[in-house]
DNA sequence: AAGGCGCATTGAGAAAAATCAATTTTGACT
DNA sequence: AGTCAAAATTGATTTTTCTCAATGCGCCTT
């Protein structure tokens, strides 16, 4: 496990070789690793557990901008604004790696290799923040919720029960929803057998039947 | 003009004598740059001009999932994928700088300059997914389409009329809402003096009205 | 100047989703 | 096991948004 490596292909033993402060922290649901405006000092990688990132508006209302799972990076926008963008929230009892954002600065000028992973990280967080935006601009709820259990589910394959660690709210307030059409149409779903629920853990059992009405749109024109 | 920088503080001749092919191009409405799924080979600069990056669902649905101005980069999603990972369109007269990838993927392991200010871009675009992922996830159609206005207008300093290529679609596509939906609020914004419109061109009349609906929300709570 | 075409607008009705208000379930703690 | 608080569910209603259909407008061509 701690030779594992965690990021540019450098395990922790290497990163702290060349300079690079690692801290391995261990948390668990509701502890804030940042908050929004925070001055950025570090960076983390998430080794397991799923961690939230949460903006609100001015009216108080809150948006999950992006879920985080094993092996994602987080706080690393902190390379170019001072201030962190959104708050992080631990969701599930989690272990993380935490970096110190100015020595990664200082690695990144001298490892290329640094700064290409970086930049990879960068871009497949640009690929699924653009996802989920198709997801909200195209899809009506029924749609948008299937489409994310699928997607969960993805991140643990071969297992039938999943960690489902998110709330009626924090479902809502990933999909752009509100938290009783969320649990209603959860009801739904299991009304028609499509999953099971039970103590943070979601076993799907009809994924075909969600992969429909995940590509569904509003009106049913089978052409 | 043509010796202003245009990528990473480099200008043409200073990037063309790194030895990489530089391309000026000009646009026009409708023309497409690269369609979803073309092999990525050139990444670009949008010198002038307005560009809408285009995604479509299963189902013909067509998203906008980002709009670019002056001074944005775009198809350097091809340094990681092999493919576009969206289509390109151009909006309006649009000037535009051709780059190799191939050869600005060299040049980016050479100069760390280079490979920083992609990650800055990179680094910006996922900044403004995750603004739109906001304003979809949490505003109504009246306060986007407000938010949505002013910010066009920021591209445009201290100018009273402009420059709005964009269709009733095209606004639906990007807001996540019906063309009518869209004409709609549009027409109610002409009819409060809000704005005015005419020939491909907005003028914004009273930036402090949608100012005020942008930042509300569903119910008028003024406490 | 007339006709036609594409785009925008408007209207009416239906569908989707939000809101408000209970009620029920769940899980934690004693 | 029993109590309590938090979370989820359900129901009724309102609001928002979509859909479908018709109409209007501007611009280009002839």
């Amino acid at each position: 496990m701690r030779d594992r490596s965690i990021f540019a292909g450098l395990n922790t033993e290497e990163l702290r070789s060349l300079g690079m402060e690692v801290q391995d922290i261990a948390c668990h649901q509701g502890d804030v690793l940042y908050r929004k405006g925070d001055s950025a000092r570090h960076a983390y990688t998430l080794r397991t557990g799923a961690v939230k990132l949460v903006k609100s508006l001015e009216n108080g209302r809150e948006v999950i901008i992006r879920l985080l799972h094993r092996g994602d990076l987080l706080g690393f926008e902190g390379m170019q604004d001072a201030q962190h963008r959104h708050a992080a929230i631990v969701l599930a009892p989690s272990q993380l790696c935490r970096l110190d954002l100015a020595e990664l600065q200082r690695l990144s000028e001298r490892l290329p290799k640094v700064q290409e992973a970086i930049r990879q990280r960068w871009q497949q967080a640009l690929q699924s923040s653009e996802d989920h935006i198709m997801e909200l601009g195209a899809k009506r709820a029924e749609a948008r919720l299937a489409t994310f259990l699928l997607q969960w589910a993805e991140h643990y394959p071969r297992l039938r029960s999943l960690p489902f660690p998110l709330s009626r709210p924090d479902l809502a307030a990933f999909l752009g929803l509100s938290t009783e059409h969320v649990s209603r149409i959860m009801a739904d779903f299991k009304r028609h057998a499509f999953i099971q629920e039970q103590r943070g853990h979601l076993e799907i059992l009809a994924p075909q039947s969600l992969a429909e009405l995940a590509g569904k749109w509003p009106d049913h024109k089978p052409d």
